[in-house]
DNA sequence: CTCCAAACGATAGCGATTCTCATCGCTGTG
DNA sequence: CACAGCGATGAGAATCGCTATCGTTTGGAG
């Protein structure tokens, strides 16, 4: 088994699109994070780390990541799309949302997955995805109780 | 146990609002709703029926009511949030979303619900909702297979 | 190496949401 | 009931995330 930035860079190959910098540099960013990020905040890293991108540019590699399955839009209710790797098996996750301070935290439940298996099952949609969030007061805006 | 309306403008009382005419235009619209509306569908729908609200006082007596947990936000990745009636019982329910004529239905299970509960009960945030999205294509937009 | 379509970056445009501000109208007081 | 004070409201301006446009660059087949 490969790494995401592999796979994702093959399936572009596959799918017949060339090569260019903008894609890979979304590809190498998303791949170096361990949750969901916005296309701002994409975009701001790459050109951090000098890249120099548009932000048209990165709108587009995401469509196209999106539209591969390879890249899986979240949502989380503030008006902003975040983007993270899709992952299949091992780094499949849902996400815990602060209402205080906006913090996002992926988290995984086996037994909620299963649950949502079962109830994709019982109706009549053909699905492909599923998407969670949880919303609450994380650990730093809980008032100390 | 009353109406949802009723509770809700009670609880807008009960933080010290004044009775205006925008909010209650916005309960009693959202009120007759079977699902989510978007702020447009909402100031339309009040229009409508001859009411004179600004978008403005729609988006207001929103926050207002998200605020006090009266209202919901429905996220479902196309740009425009939803908002519909906090339903502890009967009515609660998630959302199915069409990826390709963008239809949105409701959908209840039971079974689902309590893996919800059991998942939340397992993390270290203090819990005020969850949401579920799936994502598929529909009977109508399904190639008859 | 040449050529062409794909890919790019800058920027204008668009639609949803928020902000501003002058006005309106509840609501408690006299 | 008349009045004052302040929250609520509506119109329109401003913002912001995202998309469309367009001239330029460039990967890569021949
Ligand atoms: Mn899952
Ligand atoms: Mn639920
Ligand atoms: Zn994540
Ligand atoms: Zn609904």
């Amino acid at each position: 088994m490969s790494t995401w930035p592999d796979t994702a860079l093959e399936s572009l190959r596959a799918a017949g699109l060339r090569r260019g910098g903008a894609r890979r540099a979304v590809v190498d960013y998303l791949a170096a994070q361990a949750c969901c990020r916005s296309a701002q905040e994409i975009h701001d890293g790459i050109r951090g780390r000098g890249g120099e991108v548009g932000v048209a540019s990165v709108y587009r590699a995401l469509d196209t990541l999106v539209e591969l399955d390879l890249v899986q839009r979240v949502d989380i209710g503030d008006g902003v799309a975040r983007f993270e790797p899709t992952h299949e098996g091992t780094h499949h996750h849902h996400h815990l949302v602060c209402d205080d301070c906006g913090k996002v935290e992926p988290f995984t439940d086996a037994a909620l997955e299963r649950a949502l298996e079962r109830a994709a099952g019982r109706l009549g949609y053909e699905l492909e995805q599923h998407d969670v969030v949880l919303r609450g007061a994380c650990d730093g805006c809980r008032p100390g109780d």
